[in-house]
DNA sequence: ACGCTTCCAGTTTTT
DNA sequence: CTGGAAGCGT
């Protein structure tokens, strides 16, 4: 037993040694909460005695199921394999490929991811004459993707969207989508999710038997489920009814991507009679940087409420720097990590975090110039580069013919003569015939219309039919070779031989070690031979399958990719309007610009010694220059914990001469001024800014959470602590500042 | 069929 | 400023 709760604390050992029924972990940020997960799982197995094999646990990334696992093996002293931790993506997965045929795919159905999505959306608007410059596939990907989030089937979607045009637009492609999804053997991230509920909800057989199966459901980073994910654990908890989640609902930032903070928020009453326990004790951060960061959050309305205590000392303030531009900032963080490191610290003690991924282009060339080692994480995952997914279409078309959109990918790549006319042709003659368009390409003879194109469809096919048979019979890692071998792809970028090329070559050779070390885990993991179909769902559901960088380096990611992430110093540059709150989330609704304060607290909980906050007060971006006003959010912060740096001007090359100023004035125009007073409009005649706390004589007191226009129109959100949200007109509302 | 030019839009992205 | 897509000329 000592081993299990020997190093917690006592919310974490009431937590870990919960009784059955359903548990809410309230989790702050640097809680300990992965502890809290793994121990549980330790404390069932062995205090418990409850069978691995009949506890689920769910955690959003591969990162982070692979951390519990090793984790929890360090507790057992050996490893313990539980076959259904992972994320809830791959569980979905393994529970469909029990019963592939329930819904009506075929064995062998292959994962789209956005890329396939986006094509396949295209296809659609071609096949029902629509105009993508009026349905944007991006943005019906999304909102097939949201609605599959909210387990919304085409039939419904069309219902409920029933006179507006746009929607009833989204609504027929969505329908033609999942026709199609259906016949090329397919299914999208949303699908393993959504058609593993439709199974479970369908199949009373297949339900019982999983019900009965997991006797506990464990969830991590519980604010981020969407419904459909709330539905399937829902469902599978109804019999046993232990289901112990842990979360945070201030770090939830992934509402744009289906997540309903909604579920957290009301677990309390969607389980009746649930143990609730709150972790409160941060283990990371100095408690100036829990302070700033309790500073930043008070100002949402839509929380459980939790204040983060610390035990580690007051830590030096939040450093705050305005610099002149993107180009001065990225030089500051340079110089300040260049620093820091002839003072004998280590590159990997730093992390500079940005709002959009456009932001991280000035910082590399600042920390290429000094030769300082970094990362950037996040970008372009290794599994989605072109000539990486080319060869991936190769396999996935072999394993699955009846994938036209594999097909059409690769049909004349390289090229091989094949052009638009007699890929359409194919695609016609498939679609009267209602077969797929391989099966029209390997007859493409008996067709007079593709009669002249015939020899080099032929071409294709016979590489295909040749792929097809090895991959029945070789292991993954011959039959690459043999992908590599037919289809010319890497003879191609030989002969281009430019860097491009060889980087591009250098990127499918990598492919092998990753098709080499899946191999090596696989039999581990299942104690089968990892199959082409293993592989390439495997690949599929990981996107962390980067190649190392080897030694110390920075890292540079986005605020998102930030979660759960720790780091002794932390930069987050562009703190300023328009980027950090982004534009959009300002203009959008009150909601949106909560969760953007959400992602500022991740973002603030990140560090664990120091923390520096950086604006601009010019900026280029997307090659045009803009001046934001210092983020809303430097204001939250109380100026007691912040310690303002200004620094002479000079656009990069001036000196680096840093004045410190006691107090906490951001320079503007050469004129210090007070971050509280600025108004969020720049040139604004009104007198109330975001963040101020305001009275009003009939709502009472609130506190200013965004406005817009200016003068007379300007009008202002309010949240009042007793009468809710109200939209104001700021010149009429005869709303008095409150000095705090 | 293919390559070259022009035009346009552009958050965040655990799967 | 980028990258992708559409359009046009060979």
């Amino acid at each position: 037993m000592d081993t299990i709760t020997g190093k917690l604390n006592e919310m974490q050992k009431k937590a870990v040694l919960a009784g059955d029924g359903p548990v809410l972990i309230l989790a702050g940020a640097g809680s300990g909460k992965t502890r809290v997960l793994t121990h549980r799982l330790a404390y069932l197995v062995m205090e418990k005695n409850v069978p691995p094999q009949s506890i689920m646990a769910i955690t959003f990334t591969n990162k982070a199921a692979r951390e519990i696992r090793t984790r929890v093996a360090r507790l057992f002293g050996e490893s313990v394999w539980f076959p259904w931790a992972g994320t809830f993506h791959s569980i979905c997965l393994k529970m469909l490929k029990m019963f592939p045929d329930s819904l009506g795919y075929r064995e062998n159905f292959v994962i789209y991811d956005q890329e396939d999505q986006k094509t396949l959306v295209k296809d659609c608007l071609k096949e029902l004459n629509m105009d993508s410059k009026i349905f944007p596939p991006r943005m019906i990907v999304h909102s097939i993707s949201r609605a599959k989030d909210e387990l919304i089937d085409p039939e419904k979607y069309k219902k409920s969207n029933e006179g507006d045009y746009r929607l009833s637009g989204v609504a027929e492609v969505y329908e033609l989508y999942q026709k199609k999804l259906l016949e090329y053997n397919a299914m999208d991230f949303g699908d393993l999710i959504f058609n593993a509920v439709t199974m479970l909800e369908n199949f009373d057989k297949i339900r019982g038997y999983f019900q009965n199966l997991f006797r506990h459901i464990l969830i991590d980073e519980y604010q981020d489920t969407n419904l459909a994910q709330y539905k399937l654990a829902n469902i599978l908890s109804r019999i046993h009814e232990n289901i112990f989640v842990v979360g945070d609902d201030d770090q939830s930032i992934y509402g744009w991507r289906g997540a309903d903070i909604r579920n957290i928020l009301e677990f309390e009453k969607d389980y009746k009679g649930c143990l609730t326990i709150r972790l409160e004790q941060n283990y990371r951060s100095t408690k100036n940087i829990l302070a700033a960061a309790n500073d930043v959050i008070r100002n949402n309305a839509r929380r459980k409420g939790k204040t983060l205590w610390s035990e580690k000392g007051d830590g030096s303030r939040v450093q705050c720097m305005t610099a002149s531009n993107d180009f001065n900032e990225a030089e500051k963080v340079a110089s300040i990590i260049a620093e820091e490191t002839e003072k004998g610290r280590k590159l990997d003690e730093f992390a500079v975090l940005y709002r959009v991924n456009a932001q991280s282009l000035r910082l590399e060339q600042a920390l290429k110039t000094r030769n300082i080692s970094y990362k950037v994480f996040g970008g372009t995952s290794f599994f989605q580069r072109k000539e990486v997914k080319d060869i991936i279409a190769y396999m996935k078309l072999a394993l699955n013919p009846d994938d036209n959109v594999q097909l059409k990918r690769i049909i004349n790549m390289p090229r091989r003569g094949i052009g638009k006319t007699t890929v359409t042709r194919i695609e016609e003659i498939a679609a009267s015939l209602g077969s797929d368009m391989y099966d029209v390409a390997i007859r493409a003879g008996d067709y007079s219309i593709l009669r002249s194109a015939e020899n080099r469809v032929k071409e294709f096919t016979v590489i295909i039919e040749k792929l097809r048979k090895a991959a029945k019979e070789l292991p993954v890692d011959d039959f690459y070779d043999m992908v590599i071998e037919a289809s010319g792809l890497v003879k191609m970028y030989e002969a281009e031989g430019t860097v491009e090329a060889r980087s591009r070559i250098g990127n499918i050779r990598e492919l092998k070690s990753a098709i080499l070390s899946s191999m090596e885990e696989f039999p581990e993991l299942t104690g089968d031979e990892m199959t082409l179909e293993g592989f390439l769902s495997n690949i599929a559901l990981s996107t962390d399958a980067d190649e190392e960088k080897e030694g110390p380096y920075v890292s540079i990611m986005t605020l998102h990719s930030a979660k759960g992430l720790e780091f002794p110093t932390v930069f987050i540059i562009g703190m300023e309007e328009g980027i950090f709150p982004s534009y959009q989330s300002i203009t959008e609704s009150a909601d949106r610009l909560e969760e953007e304060r959400r992602l500022c607290y991740v973002g603030i909980t990140r560090a664990m010694d120091e923390i520096y906050l950086f604006n601009t007060s010019e900026r280029t971006l997307y090659g045009h220059t803009q001046r934001n006003l210092p983020s809303r959010f430097l204001a939250e912060i109380s100026p007691t914990r912040m310690e303002y740096m200004s620094s002479g001007r000079g656009y990069g090359y001036g000196r680096k001469k840093t004045t410190r100023s006691t107090g906490f004035g951001l320079t503007r125009g050469g004129k210090p001024i007070d971050i509280a007073s600025l108004k969020v409009e720049a040139g604004g005649a009104a007198d109330v800014s975001t963040g101020q706390r305001v009275s009003h004589r009939k709502f009472g007191e609130g506190v200013v959470t965004s406005s817009e226009g200016t003068g007379e129109d300007k009008m202002i959100v309010v949240e009042f602590e007793e009468s809710g949200t109200k939209r104001l007109m700021a010149s009429y509302a005869k709303l008095k500042v409150l000095e705090d």
